[in-house]
DNA sequence: CAAAACTCTATACGCCATACACTCAGGTAT
DNA sequence: ATACCTGAGTGTATGGCGTATAGAGTTTTG
C-alpha cells in the first residue's frame, strides 16, 4: 500500500569503497551483517578456487548467506566489486614495511647517502614479487578495470618501483616512463604465460596434444616461404620444451628486463658526461 | 516418432576454421548462405562499431539476417569465432610484402650482405604499426583467448619482428625472449591507453572530472609520508597533461623501447668483444 | 509509540551461450 | 522420375548473468 516511500538511502561512492571508507555505522536501522571486506574476501576466495567467471554477484552473496541484492548495499555495481577485489587481491608490495625517504629535493641522482644502493636487484625484486602476486592470482589479469590506478594497493607497487628507479639520475618523467614500461611487461608476459597454463583444464586437451598442435601448425609453415624465421626457430628446436616448461616465460623477462636496465645505465651515464 | 537419426554431421575443426579451410563445398544438401568469412567480417564490424560486449551470436547472425544457431554450422562457439575474429582483425603485418630470405644459417650475426639494415627503424616501425593497429580495434586487446598465437596473422607479426632482431648477433633464443619482451609491452601499454580512453564515455565521467578524482586521490597522499615519490612526481608536475593527451602511453614505449634496443646493441657488442 | 532510516529479500526484465529436436532444400543413386 | 539422405537453418528451452524495483522486516530517534 505505502506508496513507494523514497528514503534519502545511503549511496555508496566508489572511491569510498576502494579505499575502505568505513561507512561510519549506520545507527538507525538494522545491524549491517555484511562489510566490504567480508564481500571481498569472498570474491577474492571464489576468484582463486572457481576462477573469473565463477566472480557473480549471486555465487558471492551465496557464498555468505545473502542474496544477490543485497551486496548492493555495500557495492555499487560488480563493476566497482572487481575494482575492489583487484587491489585487495594485489595486497601490499614487499618493501612497504621500510618506508624510507628516498625522494630527496636533488634532482641529478645521487641520493647523497652514502653508499649506492644496488637499485638493479630492487627493481629484479620487484619484477620477481609481481610474478608472484600473479601467479597466485592469474585471474587478476583478465580484469579489465577500465579506470586508473586509484586503489591503495595498486598505488604502493607503483611507489615501490619508482623509488627503485630513484636517484640514479633519471628525470622525473623518465621515471614514471620506465614504470609504465616495466610494469606493462611484467602484466602481459604474466598473462600469456597464464593463459597457456590454463590451456590444458580449459579445454580439455592435455599438454601433449598443445605441443602436438602446435608442432602441426608449425610444420604447415615450417616447409614455406612464408616465415623463414619461424622456420628457422622451429628448426633449431628454440620451440622444443627444454628444462623449462612451455609456458614459462620468465626467461624472456629476465632477458628483456636485463637489457633494458642496461639501457638505463648507459642513458644516465651518458648524460652525466653529455 | 523418428528417434533422432544420428547423421554423421560435418565437424568444424577450430584450427580449419582459423586458417580458412575452404570446406569442399557440401554438394548434398541445400547451399550453405553463410561462411566464415561473412561472419568473421560482420563480427568485426560489430565490435568496431560498438564494441566488444555487444559481440553476441545473436546480434551477428541478427546482423546477417538468420538466427543465433545458424552461426554453429561454420564455428563450433564463440571462443573459436573470437579466436577468428582476432586474428583477421589483426590483418597483415606491414612488412608481409617483401618475403625476403633473413634466415641464413650464419649464427653469429652479420647477414653477409654488403649494406647493414637498420634493424632498429625496423623494430620501432613494427611497434608503430602494431599500436596503430591497436587504436584501429581496442578491443582487441580486451580479448583473452586462451590460445597461444596460431592464426595465420598472428604468426606473420611474429615473423615480421623475428625478422628484424635477425642477424645482429643473437640467438635464436634471444631474438625470442625479445619478441616476446616487445610485444608484451606494446600490448600492456596500449591496452592501458585504451582503458583509459574508454573510460570517460563508458562511466559517464567527463575527462576533466577523472582528471579531478585523480588530483583529489593523489592529494590524499601527497601530504602523507606514505608514497613519497608519487608525492613528488605530483608535486613536480610530472601527472599534469602536457601537451599529449592524458592517456598517451607512446613516449613511455618510446622511452623504454630506446633503452632496450640501446641494451640489445650493448649486449651484442660484448659478446662480439669478448 | 509512531515515524524514519536502514538492511535484506523477492520478483522480474532483458540479456547471454548453447543443447536439442525439428523442417525442409536440393543433390545423388536407383 | 523417384526415393533417399545429408546438411542448412529455425524454434524452443535451460540455466546463467547484472541489476531495477518494490516491499518486508528491524532498529533507533523524536
Amino acid at each position: 500500500m505505502t506508496p513507494t516511500r523514497k528514503s534519502k538511502e545511503t549511496q555508496v561512492k566508489p572511491l569510498d569503497v576502494l579505499w575502505g571508507g568505513e561507512r561510519p555505522r549506520p545507527a538507525r536501522g538494522p545491524r549491517p551483517g555484511l562489510s566490504v571486506d567480508k564481500i571481498a574476501a569472498a570474491a577474492i576466495r571464489i576468484a582463486d578456487e572457481e576462477g573469473l567467471d565463477a566472480l557473480s554477484m549471486h555465487h558471492v552473496a551465496g557464498k555468505l548467506g545473502y542474496t544477490a541484492m543485497s551486496l548492493y548495499r555495500y557495492v555499487p555495481s560488480k563493476e566497482q566489486l572487481v575494482d575492489v577485489v583487484y587491489d585487495r587481491a594485489l595486497g601490499p608490495p614487499p618493501t612497504a614495511g621500510r618506508t624510507g625517504q628516498p625522494a630527496t629535493d636533488d634532482p641529478d641522482g645521487s641520493d647523497g647517502s652514502g653508499a649506492a644502493r644496488d637499485w638493479r636487484a630492487e627493481v629484479r625484486g620487484w619484477v620477481r614479487s609481481m610474478l608472484t602476486v600473479y601467479q597466485q592470482h592469474p585471474w587478476l589479469l583478465d580484469i579489465t578495470t577500465s579506470s586508473p590506478p586509484l586503489g591503495p594497493n595498486q598505488l604502493a607497487w607503483l611507489e615501490a618501483l619508482l623509488q627503485a628507479f630513484a636517484g640514479i639520475g633519471l628525470t622525473d618523467e623518465e621515471m614514471l616512463h620506465l614504470v609504465m614500461f616495466v610494469t606493462g611487461a611484467v602484466r602481459d608476459l604474466a598473462h600469456t604465460s597464464s593463459e597457456m597454463a590454463q590451456a590444458p583444464e580449459k579445454t580439455g586437451v592435455s599438454m601433449e596434444q598443445i605441443g602436438e598442435g602446435y608442432a602441426d601448425a608449425m610444420r604447415h609453415l615450417a616447409d614455406s616461404a612464408r616465415f623463414p624465421m619461424l622456420a628457422r626457430l622451429v628448426g633449431s628446436g628454440t620451440f622444443e620444451p627444454n628444462e623449462t616448461p612451455y609456458n614459462d616465460t620468465v626467461p624472456s623477462l629476465d632477458f628483456g628486463l636485463e637489457l633494458l636496465l642496461d639501457g638505463v645505465e648507459e642513458h644516465v651515464r651518458r648524460r652525466l658526461r653529455g
